[in-house]
DNA sequence: ATCGTAGTTTGACATTCGTCGTAGTACGAC
DNA sequence: GTCGTACTACGACGAATGTCAAACTACGAT
């Protein structure tokens, strides 16, 4: 059998580092931006990332382990959200000050 | 002679993963909220932290160079400040929302 | 039962990171 | 000048991180 189950923090167990560090990386923060940008559940294999699958899988595994996204399994599929509630009930504003941010500098880009 | 003058991203040049970087470490993190409750330049002596002091310094190279404090010589001394308008321009209520969190939760805390 | 799709796990690797001690530089005071 | 204070620079070290390919598991459909 599986563990179909996936392990997520309580919201007591977030940690504002953990959730920084997770937010703090090109990948994770275009999954982010893309979540925040389709509001539901979303496959991984919905975000085209500019890595390999396996690197994909870690890096959702960073974002639900530091409490920034959930993710639930729906047949094969694993659909990915947004913990906005948490997040925005934790740290009010941080969430939405850096999904603005992610928005208007497209995704990594070079100094001018 | 010396390199007395010290190197600062220029506001546009700051990088928000690098921001992000800069802020999700214990001791940073505990840099940065002392500096937010003292509002001006405080030199490195002033912030008791838990590690050596060249440790010390390479953490505050790291947020300078991330655009998160201004560092500037006064004798022999360097103040450190916020660079809380760059960042509040940037970066709307992202420093607001982690300082905050930070004053909540002391420095670095073990979850229930 | 077979196949395909979706995602994971396991090693491996190079890089970055946080840490320290030691030696060094810059400046003010004496 | 000499001394002390404040901070830096240089290795060095182990730990963590991002990356990948290859092999694997779970589920649905045929």
């Amino acid at each position: 059998m599986s563990t179909r189950i996936l392990d997520h923090p309580s919201v007591g167990e977030i940690r504002l580092e953990a959730v920084l560090h997770a937010l703090a990386e090109p990948v994770r923060l275009e999954i982010v931006r893309f979540l925040a940008d389709s509001g539901r559940g979303v496959p991984c294999s919905e975000i085209e990332l500019a890595v390999s699958k396996s690197t994909g899988t870690h890096h959702y595994r960073v974002l639900r382990e530091a409490g920034v996204i959930r993710q639930v399994y729906h047949g094969t599929a694993k659909l990915n959200s947004l913990r906005r509630d948490d997040l925005d009930a934790l740290f009010p504003g941080l969430l939405d000050s850096v999904i603005a941010a992610t928005r208007r500098r497209p995704a990594s880009e070079a100094p001018s």
